[in-house]
DNA sequence: TATTGTTATACTCTATAACTATA
DNA sequence: TATAGTTATAGAGTATAACAATA
């Protein structure tokens, strides 16, 4: 099975090539808001739950210590993107939601964004981009853990 | 076209997972050797090239500051994977080389990579593999560069 | 003068361990 | 005692600016 193991190298080769692409244009879009990735990453459980979540969860969802989530969420404070409160019932959680100004930003990044793509993808057609994406679904890869959905309720 | 903006939202979201697992499963792989993902970074221009590159070609190659890979090499050289030689030629220019360990790593750590995507990929066939990689190759993205292969001769 | 690399400085991300407040 | 979060500490990566050596 030669064919296969030249696949494999490929694919490897793509798959790092394409990571540090994807990784390098992030971080770029968002140097325009003097955001950094690991803090862009800290917004998306917010948004993508729509609802303030406790440090814990953040940092579950992210696979971070909790301590390095403080740093993180100071950071986002300073900056106006994201609040913290204290909970009623359990006065020892801290509850950290989306400002008016952090969800702004996180609908301008997008757009940015999809616009990006839209064009990286004009030369396929919707069957083709089908099937890329059913493709991209299937790769398990090491790890099953989905970004911003951690195990925790 | 709502289809295509579906697409779109879908592909931005499955990119960002992918990348975000790709990069965490490297570090985890790397972390046996007590390497980390910039060193990692490091290293591939040289073994792609085959010979000893500048600071400057490493910088370029890797899209850092010159300052940054000064750091990083300090720590690779601490460990034994890289060497520095002043160049003959020219007094001013640091030439970096792989020491035999270093070599070595890089080839255990492709073997490994190699083991665990060819377990992801058991349930493709070669003609559904063969269509992954070209989609990747298409997909331009924003950035055009080419990892470990600097724009610098 | 220009280039190469390093140092100095400052900031972010990262984890572990110790600590505080609450349960 | 156990849990949530922060603080303390240490190290890596990052960039910019200043510097030394060489061209």
């Amino acid at each position: 099975m030669a064919r296969r193991g030249e696949h494999i190298e490929a694919l490897e080769r793509l798959l790092r090539q394409l990571t540090w692409l994807e990784r390098k244009s992030l971080a770029q879009e968002l140097s325009y808001y003097g955001v950094t990735v690991p803090q862009f990453y800290a917004l998306l459980p917010l948004e993508k739950r729509g609802r303030a979540c406790s440090m814990n969860e953040l940092a579950q969802a992210t696979q971070r210590a909790r301590a390095t989530m403080t740093g993180i969420i100071d950071r986002l404070v300073r900056m106006g993107l994201v609040e913290r409160r204290r909970k009623g019932s359990d006065r020892r959680v801290v509850m950290v939601g989306l400002t008016r100004r952090g969800e702004q930003l996180l609908e301008e990044v997008r757009a940015r964004r999809r616009r990006g793509f839209y064009k990286a993808l004009e030369k396929f057609d919707d069957g083709e981009i089908d099937q890329l994406l059913r493709f991209l679904e299937a790769l398990p890869l090491a790890l099953s853990w989905e970004e911003g959905d951690g195990k925790s309720a």
